[in-house]
DNA sequence: CAGTATCCTCCTAGATACTG
DNA sequence: CAGTATCTAGGAGGATACTG
C-alpha cells in the first residue's frame, strides 16, 4: 500500500483515509443519529453530549462537502434547516455499526459496564 | 449512551473507546502485520512506512499493556524480540479488515486510484 | 434559529540524540 | 538490535463572543 495524496493531504493506508472522512469526535455521532430520520440543527445540538456550535457546524459542513449528508433550508421564521443522510452516509453507517459493536465488546472485555 | 471513565480518561461512546485502544497512526498497521505471523522489532521498523523508533516502541508497549499482542525476548547476541498477536488482537483484526475494506471502497468512491 | 469568527489549549506525532 | 529521553510543531477541539 503506497502513500497517496487526496485534497492536499498525505495518506498512508485506506483506514487513514476513511478516518479522515468520518473520524474525529463528532462525525460518527452525527451520522449515527441521521441514520433513520432527518434531524434539524438544534436537535443535534441538544442531543449530542458536549458538542459546541463550532464543532457541530464544522462537522456538518465537512460531512456535507464530502457527500455523507444533505441539507435542506426552510426559509421560515424562525429559520429551520434539516439534515438527511445520503447513500454514501448510509454506507458509512454500516462500518460505524460494526465499530460500535466492536467497541461494546471491547468495553465488556475490559470490564467496563454500561448502564 | 452515557459518558464513562476508563484509565482516568473520559469517553462518550463505544467507538471512542475502541479508537483509544487501536486508533492512532500506527496501531492498526502493526496489528495488520502481526495478523498471520510473528514479527521482530526491526522487521516492523523497516516495513511500516515512516514509523520512527519512538512511535514503534510506544505503540508496541501500549498494544502489549492492553493485551492485543504478546512479546518474547530471546537473550541472544545481538538481542532478538518477537511480537505475536493475541486472541484479543485477532478480534481487532476483524474490525480492522472491515475498516480497511471500507476505506478502499471510499477511495474508489472518491476517485482515488491505488497502484 | 442556525450558524461564524477569534483566540487558546492540549495532545499526537516528528526530530534528534542517546543506551543496555 | 531494541529500544528510551527530550524537545518541538501542528492540528483537533474548547471557550467565548457575535450575526443574518
Amino acid at each position: 500500500m503506497p502513500d497517496f495524496v487526496s485534497d492536499k493531504h498525505l495518506f498512508h493506508n485506506p483506514v487513514e483515509f476513511a478516518m479522515s472522512k468520518i473520524g474525529g469526535m463528532y462525525k460518527m455521532p452525527i451520522l449515527w443519529r441521521l441514520k433513520d430520520k432527518t434531524w434539524r440543527y438544534s436537535e443535534l445540538a441538544h442531543n449530542i453530549p458536549h458538542i459546541s456550535d463550532r464543532m457541530l457546524s464544522k462537522s456538518l459542513k465537512e460531512l456535507l462537502n464530502d457527500g455523507f449528508i444533505s441539507k435542506e433550508i426552510f426559509p421560515e421564521v424562525p429559520l429551520r434547516t434539516e439534515y438527511t443522510i445520503t447513500e454514501r452516509g448510509n454506507k458509512a453507517v454500516t462500518i460505524i455499526t460494526a465499530l460500535r459493536n466492536y467497541g461494546f465488546e471491547l468495553m465488556n472485555d475490559f470490564g467496563i459496564k454500561e448502564k
